[in-house]
DNA sequence: CATCATGTTATAAT
DNA sequence: CATTATAACATGAT
């Protein structure tokens, strides 16, 4: 379910533990979400630390704690961060639980699809330093998504929005919102765009993380009903521009949907 | 039982 | 080598 916006909310749900001290960490080794991290390392580390500061950038979250030690998390499509009273008994798919004097702060993901990494490092870790400008940094200008629609031109607009080398945080809605916005349709080839159009993938892209982080990221409330966001799951979901009856492909793998009508 | 899911990545193919 | 397509991952909801 996670994108930016969601992504930057459940990071928050752990400040309840900021500067709590960790007296006991829970995990269990051999899930999937543990693959490629020293969990013996995480485990030991991370006793006796306690939470200073949650970062986020794009779908990706690192959570900073004393003596130089980083947990990386990534939510995958089903992941959660929520924080609980102690006692706590970690349930089926709360792969790792760092136990506090009060609250626990609690990773759950039924499918593990996302990913948990951990790194003694006295700055951020480098993988963290090299990711890709944000859609709300000074970075991710005008020009760069110009040249990555050049670059990438036989990829549909859909797909290349979705890639979090260049558009880092966008995911299935978020990228169905832009497009609606834009008026243009998810199979068009991005190097079919016009210059215009990839202004306006590049505003929209700005403008529409921008707000879901001040609308979802601050309490996780509603985009306005004007957006598409909220109408493209429903069954028979309408465009809210026009009234046409929304349309669900598949693109590239992943569900697009689109009005038939505004976006040609 | 079959299908689908707001994500990423390894591997195959071009 | 660079780019693109597909399958796989693990589980729950419909």
């Amino acid at each position: 379910m996670p994108e930016l916006a969601e992504v930057f909310w459940y990071a928050k749900q752990w400040d309840a533990g900021q500067g709590r001290r960790i007296r006991a960490v829970d995990l269990h080794p051999r899930k999937r979400v543990f693959r490629g991290c020293d969990t013996s390392a995480l485990h030991d580390a991370l006793l006796g630390t306690s939470l200073k500061k949650a970062h986020t950038h794009g779908k990706q979250m690192l959570f900073e704690f004393t003596g130089s030690h980083w947990l990386a998390v990534h939510l995958g499509m089903t992941g959660s961060l929520e924080t609980k009273r102690e006692p706590f008994e970690p349930g089926k798919h709360d792969h790792l639980v760092l136990h506090t004097r009060e609250a626990a702060l609690v990773f759950e993901d039924p499918r593990q699809f996302g990913a948990i990494r951990y790194y003694h490092d006295k700055g951020f870790p480098d993988f963290w330093k090299k990711l890709p400008p944000q859609p709300t940094d000074k970075a991710f200008t005008a020009v760069l998504v110009a040249k990555t629609l050049n670059r990438h031109a036989r990829v549909p607009l859909k797909a290349l929005l979705l890639d979090q080398r260049y558009f880092p945080g966008i995911g299935n809605w978020m990228a169905d919102e832009i497009l609606w916005q834009a008026k243009l349709p998810p199979h068009l080839l991005s190097g079919d765009a016009t210059g215009k159009q990839a202004r306006d993938v590049w505003r929209l892209t700005q403008k529409i993380s921008a707000a879901s982080l001040r609308i979802i990221g601050k309490d996780w409330s509603d985009p306005p009903k004007s957006w598409l966001m909220l109408h493209r799951w429903e069954d028979g979901g309408k465009c809210p521009r026009c009234g046409t009856l929304l349309k669900r492909e598949t693109v590239r793998g992943r569900t697009a949907c689109w009005c038939p009508k505004c976006q040609k």
